[in-house]
DNA sequence: TGTAAATATTTGTCTACGACAAACTATAGA
DNA sequence: TCTATAGTTTGTCGTAGACAAATATTTACA
């Protein structure tokens, strides 16, 4: 325990590939690999011939892997020095159309984050929920909120545990607004859950809360399930619908896959809905499953089920 | 890719390596040295001789992990056949003092959860939660029987996504019932989060309900926050104590790794407070944190917190 | 010029096995 | 009963080659 005399903060954590692996989501295979053909990482060794990523370099990492989810290529952007990484993120497409309102209240929002009041910017959503209404709020507010704060984070605008509490502040208004919302009955029956390797419960709450405005009957199953509990879980509740949220930290292709097995396992006569901006990306479509890229698009998709299935089916 | 006719189901997800390590959070490496080392798992082998998993020994790997998590050996337990493992699981020192109500309405509300009866278990959730108040209801309801539900996925009893499905439920009344917590201004302020690698939201939600109740002042940042992001937040918000929460699944080695570090990290005016039935298990403790094994305790740790903070310390 | 098929490149994951430090257990001694 | 030492167990890290799936590019053709 003598082990230091300063008072002085001292990165205890050395980043070995473990931790690097857990920090940035690469795993230790890709570092390796990339270390092997592009040259970068190039990591310290320690008295046991371990890598040991300073920080900087793992800085850089993180910002690769945001790009390289947003769509561009390892071998374009891996060798690139930061500041040409930084610039590249500023020049993204904006993920939907959300920037229009960045200017006024939002950034409010955002400027109260960044000064740790909490409970004003609490209230200030509180407010914007009473105002607004559920559909509203979660439109016009919690969907290119979430995007200014993710793009803030990953440009180094507020830090991560800023992010954090955003997202658990959201959380809790959204469920609020959901929970006490009636059990309609009506049709359709929407089981909303997300793949394996989305964490992000943010998406699946505002499709949610936007799900049963419209009189859908919802059951979450949070996140990250597996394909085949979905399944099951589609038959138990005799879903219509299975609802899958996507955050842009997914892959394409990983999400792609992960569509096209569940829907070979799941029964056909239950459509699935995958939401999330990652779609505006997509494509060839996969068969059997709508992609609907913005949440303003769920009255539309709601109606046309219902106007398909206007026979309250059975069997 | 015309690799198959029928329209039946088949596991379309072959399980490799990887699809293993995500089910059974297992790394790759241990899979491959246990193979190495104990013979088990034996997995097949495709047409380019990688490993294939057959869903039985999947399974089996699941139960193996639930076991070491609370402490047993691999050495011990590998080589055994399932039986074995399930009847060892029976008999494991239960984590709390939890099995006193078990035979009673507990065992009700799981019968409904496995009933897929989600409406009715949720109005039988919100009537204790009316009755009891919301100490006695996590105390009594919620914190048995997370362990129940988590016995029962274990032992194939539950499936995964009735497990999904419970989560989310306690998670709305929980939060429903934190929500309205008005913010009293007393002190101590806890920081409440959990280290990398433990995603259990509920147990942090516990943590805040039974804080919230004794009048503490709770932040909470969601779950996984870095080290660094927790000293960055606990500075931010001037707090008194960080409240970690860890569950069963995490290992008791790294939740150990994680303390030290955070310990080290943290200004030392800062309290550290360590939740959760593992540290039950727990041999030599760590200096500047305090193990909170039950949340029983929580009453009597925040009085002995305020007899030796009884000024409003500033600065 | 636009579209489809064929070819080339890129990229992540998988294989194998040796090595080693940290954590745990068991034994010996006070 | 407790503490120090020696022995085991265990997960992670190291190396490097191979390959399939996804993406990009070129070629062929309407």
């Amino acid at each position: 325990m003598a082990n230091k005399e300063k008072v002085g903060r001292k990165t205890a954590q050395p980043s070995t590939i473990g931790t690097v692996e857990r920090e940035t989501g690469l795993s230790k295979d890709t570092l390796r690999i990339w270390e092997r053909r592009y040259g970068f990482p190039r990591p310290a060794r320690d008295s046991n011939g371990e890598r040991v990523y300073p920080d900087d370099q793992v800085q850089r990492l993180r910002v690769i892997r945001r790009l390289i989810d947003r769509g561009l290529r390892p071998g374009k952007i891996v060798r690139e020095p930061l500041h040409v990484l930084s610039t590249r993120i500023g020049k993204l497409p904006t993920e939907d159309g959300a920037d229009v309102a960045v200017a006024g209240p939002l950034n409010d929002v955002l400027q109260l984050l960044k000064a740790h009041k909490v409970a004003e910017m609490r209230q200030r959503l509180e407010q914007s929920l009473m105002r607004l209404g559920v559909e509203r709020f979660v439109l016009e507010v919690v969907a290119p909120l979430t995007v200014l704060v993710g793009d803030a984070w990953t440009q180094g605008r507020i830090e991560i545990f800023e992010e954090h509490l955003y997202t658990e502040q959201i959380q809790h208004l959204l469920r609020q607004a959901i929970g006490p919302m009636p059990e309609t009955g009506q049709t359709p029956r929407v089981l909303l859950t997300t793949l394996r390797g989305e964490e992000h419960q943010i998406g699946l709450l505002m499709a949610h809360a936007c799900l049963a405005v419209e009189g859908a009957q919802c059951i979450s199953l949070g996140v990250q399930t597996p394909a085949a509990g979905i399944v099951q879980a589609a038959r138990a509740h005799r879903a219509d619908i299975v609802g899958l949220s996507f955050s842009p930290a997914v892959q394409l292709r990983v999400a792609c896959a992960g569509l096209a097995d569940l829907r070979e396992q799941l029964d056909r006569s239950v459509a699935i809905w995958a939401g999330g901006a990652i779609w505006q990306r997509v494509r060839k479509t996969i068969p059997g499953v709508t992609f609907i890229s913005s949440l303003t698009a769920v009255p539309s998709a709601i109606a046309d089920w219902r106007a398909g299935h206007s026979q309250p089916a059975s069997g």
